[in-house]
DNA sequence: GTCTATAACTTGATAGAC
DNA sequence: GTCTATCAAGTTATAGAC
């Protein structure tokens, strides 16, 4: 197969596989499984891909990508601390919204990554946290936010919004509009100074 | 085996299925693994234990009437609403500290229960939430709390504490009181009236 | 690209000697 | 209660016909 650009039935396994990632956890999902959703014997997974470990590791790049990527756009921006942690929070959880799978099986099933991808996702994440923490730092030491330890906050932040991929659950039927912003109300009123 | 008290071997082999259960995830860990920690061949486990699946549901199961009792204790307080969310968001942060290995098991490995008491056990944590909830709206009602939805508010504040059982992660060495003291605060400020 | 067949291995769990 | 031996089923992945 050309490596140029993906076939429709390699996105349609990419896609059966991280919604599989999700509901069961990447361990508990077999190549069976993911060809029984794609109308294929299990064997013929493997024209389309080299391993298991290859689908996970195309998600968790593409979504870190995605965030490193927003880092960047913000830190060149001309805002304040607060209205870049505003933005960064905002597409957090538009993304949890929007894409809720991909965002499941990036934040809970990386720990599967074979050591060398791994090793690579562990210190792009760790950037990615240590330019949020400036951020952050330069709040605290303008008095915008409250002197908290930046670390608190970012882990905070970052983990107080992790069950809105899971919205299922929520009985109540909140327009995304209504839930991004009460949740960026609630965190930010928690970090900013009145 | 004598069911009424559980003999030291035992307890070894819980101890050490919840550190492999955090370690790799419930699927991911296998038996011949837990038995080689605990100095055992894996067939010598099934004189302790049934099945795997027990061992999940003893964690399971005890943490959740850790919550289930605490909730009981708040509710026939004569506290404010804002008094008993402060003392059940303590418990949950010094709970995922002092024992952040049952927790993590608790958190991220209860789906996979196998179906008999997987229903009891969301019907538990559904049951907790509701009451959890309720304390939650009686502030709203008083003028305590923002009115932001109820929903919202439970779900940020419990998941707003869930990366405190990987607190190996932060570099900053923060006493326990301090960590409590500040995540308490960050996430009350938000949900306070000011 | 998809299939059948199969290799090579790991899984949870049991039987029965000691 | 622990062991060896083993089972039956499931795992990822490959070989080769079509």
């Amino acid at each position: 197969m050309i490596p140029m650009s993906d076939t429709p039935k390699k996105k349609e396994i990419f896609e059966e596989a991280a919604k599989l990632f999700q509901e069961r956890g990447y361990s508990a999902a077999s190549m069976r499984d993911l060809a029984d959703r794609v109308n294929l014997k299990a064997s013929s997974l493997y024209s389309h891909i080299r391993k298991k470990e290859e689908i996970l590791q195309k998600i968790c790049r593409d979504q870190a990508t995605r965030f490193t990527n927003a880092m960047e756009e913000v830190e060149k921006m001309k805002n304040t601390p607060s209205g870049k942690v505003r933005i960064l929070l905002s597409l957090h959880i538009r993304t949890a919204l929007e894409d809720p799978t991909s965002i499941t099986v990036f934040s809970d099933e990386w720990k599967h990554l074979e050591t060398d991808y791994l090793h690579e996702f562990l210190e792009q994440r760790r950037d990615y946290e240590q330019r949020f923490r400036q951020i952050i730092q330069a709040g605290i030491s303008s008095g915008e936010f409250r002197p908290l330890d930046p670390h608190i906050i970012l882990f905070t932040l970052l983990t107080g919004i992790r069950w809105l991929h899971h919205k299922q659950r929520m009985q109540t039927s909140l327009s995304r509009e209504i839930l991004e912003n009460q949740v960026v109300e609630m965190l930010m009123g928690g970090l900013e100074n009145k």
